[in-house]
DNA sequence: ATGACTCCCAGTGGGAGA
C-alpha cells in the first residue's frame, strides 16, 4: 500500500498535474493541502473519474484539505475535535485498517505574529488528540504539510534560517512532541539523497539552485514500523510548468 | 537588497504563503 501527502496550492490550478502525477503513482490514498476550494467547488467528478473516492474539507481563498482513496473509509473526522478553529486544516479517515490523518499546519508567519501562537496552540490541541487517535487506533499516518523543518539538516541554510518561522525550537520541539507519542518518520528510516527537501521558495531560483526545506512529512505509529518499506519525495512535478511550490511525499506501507 | 514568485479576491492593489 502507498500512501502520499502533497500541499497542491490550489487544486484548481493544479487539478491536470494531479491527476497526472496520480496516474503515473497509483497511490492508494493521497492527502492535500491548500487546495483553496469550497466544497461545492472541488473537482469531485474529475477525481472519482480517476479512481479515487473523495473526501474534502475546504473553505474559500485559504487552506483547503482532502483525503483521496483507492476504496471506502469510515469515520470521516474534519478538523481536530474540541479546537475551535475557523479554518479547514484536518481531514481523517479509516481505509483498511488504518488512521489516516491529513493535516495542513498553520504556517505561523512569523515568531513575533498572532499567527505564530495560533500555530503554537495548534500544534498543542494536534498533538492531544493525536494521543487519543493513537489508543483506538494503533496503526496511524499522520501526514502532511507540516511547516516545520524537523531539524538543520532539513534546511538549505541553517545559519541564515535560525530562529526563522519553521525552525524555531518552538516548533521543532512540538514535532519531537508527536515524535515522543510513539510516532516515526518515515522519511528518515531510509538512507536519502542529499538536499531532500519537500519545499522551495518559488522566488530567487530557488528551485534551480536546490535552495529549499524539508517541511512535508509522513509520520506513522510504532504499530505500523516494520511495514515501511520505503519513503520518497518526488522532485519531479516540481518541474513542471506552474508548479506547486511543495512535492508530494510518498510512503511505501508492505 | 525594505526585492524577487504565485495564488486568491479583487478590481488598475494587497494579503498570504514559507
Amino acid at each position: 500500500m502507498r500512501l502520499a501527502t502533497w500541499n497542491v496550492n490550489s487544486l484548481a490550478v493544479r487539478l491536470p498535474q494531479l491527476l497526472d502525477w496520480l496516474k503515473a503513482n497509483p497511490v492508494d490514498a493521497i492527502a492535500l493541502q491548500e487546495t483553496k476550494l469550497t466544497d461545492d467547488k472541488f473537482p469531485q467528478a474529475e477525481i472519482e473519474a480517476a479512481g479515487y473516492a473523495v473526501q474534502r474539507f475546504g473553505q474559500k481563498t485559504y487552506n483547503g484539505v482532502a483525503l483521496l482513496t483507492r476504496g471506502d473509509v469510515a469515520a470521516v473526522q474534519k478538523n481536530i475535535p474540541g479546537f475551535d478553529d475557523e479554518q479547514a486544516r484536518v481531514i481523517a479517515g479509516t481505509y483498511v485498517g488504518v488512521r489516516v490523518i491529513g493535516a495542513y499546519i498553520p504556517n505561523g508567519q512569523s515568531v513575533d505574529s498572532e499567527k505564530f501562537g495560533y500555530k503554537m496552540r495548534w500544534l498543542e490541541a494536534l498533538r492531544a488528540w493525536v494521543a487519543t487517535e493513537l489508543q483506538s487506533h494503533p496503526q496511524l499516518v499522520l501526514m502532511g504539510d507540516y511547516n516545520i523543518a524537523p531539524e538543520d539538516r532539513d534546511v538549505y541554510d541553517p545559519v541564515a534560517w535560525a530562529g526563522q518561522v519553521l525552525c524555531t525550537p518552538e516548533e521543532r520541539a512540538h514535532f519531537q512532541g508527536l515524535i515522543g507519542l510513539g510516532l516515526v518518520d518515515a522519511f528518515r528510516l531510509f538512507e536519502q539523497p542529499p538536499k531532500p527537501w519537500s519545499w522551495w521558495d518559488y522566488r530567487n531560483l530557488a528551485f534551480r539552485k536546490n535552495q529549499g526545506l524539508r517541511i512535508d512529512h509522513i509520520l506513522v505509529s510504532e504499530a505500523l514500523r516494520s511495514r515501511v518499506a520505503g519513503c520518497v519525495i518526488d522532485k519531479l512535478p516540481r518541474k513542471n510548468e506552474r508548479p506547486s511550490d511543495h512535492a508530494p511525499v510518498v510512503v511505501e506501507l508492505a
